[in-house]
DNA sequence: CATCGGTTTCGCCGCGCAGCGAAACATCCG
DNA sequence: CGGATGTTTCGCTGCGCGGCGAAACCGATG
């Protein structure tokens, strides 16, 4: 048991390497909010090709820095560890004990986020929990299907009735959330909703993450349409 | 005045690219406990030729991670400051507060050591007060010169005549210690009589590191010749 | 003053790898 | 099923850079 286990020259090396490339370090930066995201999200943010990025991500999987997690045709990429992370930011900040996640992404200030383009969260999973209980989404063996009185309900609370009626032909997916580790709908049924959502302004994207602010309006659709939050 | 300061991708990169290289590597690892070494021995120690070790130590000094003490025709190179060796360390040691330096270079632990050859740390510098003091050591124009009384005493205390007496020709050198500040003799008359020391067995060379350790018969040799350790 | 030893500069070679486009593969969709 | 999308693999090109030997530079040495 070695007391304080300094790394040797070529594990330290090889960790640089790691990061030595400003296109694996914009990867890392982009993840060390926690979030997971998608290979290709991760190019266009290093401001490279998917062939190069995703050459990239192999390196960086395979150095033990990141974790993936395969979504049917998507891959998300995570940082490996909370070790990791500690890690990075010890480079940013010699002393300071931890750095504080940007507020935005944290997810016990964040109620809600986009999971690849559906409502996740918090709120996301309120929504699932909610309309499952009460019969407007049904799940069968072709995954999540909205009902009828779903769709009323939306038009009653606003919505044009054939923007509403389109979600009955679309299949929802349950997707396990991140930090909440429960279920939400994602798939087309869940992107549709959550596009639907943005447009009445019941949802608001931030800017440079992937938080979803609920407006004041649509907090009051939610508790109409029965999804509470817990305080 | 932004509360969080984590770096770009270009910072991160260039940070990563300096630790990329194991020669770089093994050279900041060398370097951890706070020494300052020559460029030979971090060559010889990070295993490349006396070349690539000064490419590799101006590219460590651009990128702010080394400082570098000119003597003589030699170049000491240490850790920039304590925050590179602070990140180093978290690189490490991911959640440890600070990674205790190595006892045998810790400059509270280590009495005397090497600082090129001749003897520093501690007792390099009580040798030089306490031999200046009492006129066997006189400061001149051209540098440091042992006298007639201090060959005398060591003859005394056991070292050939012939060995004693050759120190009279030789020129010391006033050097700067780095960690306690204060003059010790360095030059050919440093070296010559550190060297007769460790013959004489009143010093021992540590393993790995500077470190030299002083035998019993040495502190009592020291004490005899007016050299006090503070407690 | 001539010499020696430590260090840096210069020139060259060769490997490693980042980048892209094209193509293959997998998945999802209506 | 056929088209669309996300991702990886493959082949290729070019640059960056680590390595060394030779030579230049400088301070120290006797």
């Amino acid at each position: 048991m070695s007391r304080s286990s300094l790394p040797n020259r070529y594990q330290l090396a090889e960790f640089g390497a790691l990061l030595a490339e400003p296109a694996r370090a914009a990867m890392l930066l982009a993840l060390m909010d926690g979030s997971a995201r998608p290979a290709g999200e991760l190019a266009r943010t290093a401001g490279v090709g998917a062939a190069t990025a995703s050459a990239h991500l192999k390196r960086l999987l395979d150095g033990g820095l990141l974790a993936v997690h395969e979504q049917g045709r998507h891959r998300y990429y995570r940082l490996a560890d909370d070790e990791v992370a500690a890690r990075l930011e010890a480079l940013a900040l010699p002393r300071a004990p931890r750095v504080p996640r940007p507020a935005g992404s944290d997810p016990a200030l964040c109620r809600a986020r986009t999971c690849y383009r559906h409502l996740a969260g918090e709120l996301g999973v309120a929504m699932c929990t909610a309309w499952l209980e009460r019969g407007w989404l049904q799940s069968g063996s072709e995954g999540l299907r909205l009902q009828a009185p779903a769709v009323e309900a939306l038009v009653g609370a606003g919505w044009e009735p054939d923007v509403a009626g389109r979600l009955l032909r679309l299949r929802g997916r349950g997707c396990i959330d991140w930090t909440e580790r429960r279920l939400h709908v994602g798939g087309p049924l869940g992107v549709a909703l959550t596009d639907a959502m943005l447009d009445a302004g019941w949802l608001r994207r931030a800017s440079r993450s992937r938080a979803l602010l609920p407006s004041a309006d649509g907090l009051r659709r939610f508790t109409q349409l029965g999804v509470r939050l817990e305080p």
